[in-house]
DNA sequence: TCCATATCCGATCATCTCACTCAGATAACC
DNA sequence: GGTTATCTGAGTGAGATGATCGGATATGGA
């Protein structure tokens, strides 16, 4: 649900968003201030890109920029760019049916933490990285 | 993080919530009901039972009962008695500084969801199966 | 035009977790 | 003592996860 590629991911934005305002940030660049490998994070930035968070330049001096502003995006879109939807428990039912339990209780997670996640942006999370400069993301 | 543990976890506590108040329900009997396969159950009812969810009944016509009042049983304590605390991600600061990103994206998200989970209860659970007898939960 | 630098894309791979099974030990009621 | 259960731990197959590699494509600069 919540996995590496959410982490790397969020932190991959957050660095382009950072660094990305006068030049494309390319993937090394990203892999090396962030800690992660880069062959990996190749793989995680094509999702960001296709859902539109991200816009590469390709060729020399290439590399990645917003594709959106960073408080127009949130915390939400990356994880679910790279992970698709937030999905706790495939229902028995069909998802037809608004009593069924998996409804009731998972639904209401599911709910809860896309609420959390779309309430947190990342021009936000810019904003903390630079007031706390000791932390890599 | 929210697997199958937790789906089984809280079908069994409301069926033994449901079915529990006259004599024990054994575990081939949750497993027939809710249709889960019994081996899986077995393994899943011993960390219910240590978290003083469920107690049972050894030997004979033996089986499960609620140990703590159906209301006073929350799906945050069936989920983190399967699949042990939340935990999204395991922060590199060591959980010592309160400015990391980690903590103020990732835990935020844990929090939502126990939040979300510990405002339902089994009792709740079980009023919504009664109300609803085509659901097996 | 050539070359270095990058993004792109797909295949591959090791490792781990998940969902589940099995075998046997222990306990209690008849 | 036999049957019915809980208890316990080890084991297994499939699939996901985290990561690597090779090569194609594009672009700016010499």
């Amino acid at each position: 649900m919540i996995s590496t590629k959410s982490r790397y991911g969020v932190q991959a934005v957050v660095d382009v968003a950072r660094h990305g305002l006068q030049h494309p940030v390319s993937i090394r660049a990203i892999a090396d201030r962030q800690r992660l490998p880069e062959a990996y994070l190749e793989q995680l930035v094509g999702p960001l890109r296709k859902a539109g968070i991200l816009r590469s330049v390709r060729g020399n001096q290439g590399g990645y920029v917003m594709a959106k502003a960073a408080d127009r995006v949130t915390a939400l879109e990356v994880v679910t760019a790279l992970e698709g939807p937030l999905k706790i428990a495939s229902c028995s039912c069909g998802g037809r049916d608004p009593d069924c339990l998996e409804h009731s209780l998972w639904r209401r997670l599911e709910t809860a933490m896309a609420t959390a996640l779309a309430d947190v942006t990342i021009a936000e999370l810019v904003h903390q990285a630079r007031s706390e400069p000791a932390y890599r993301i």
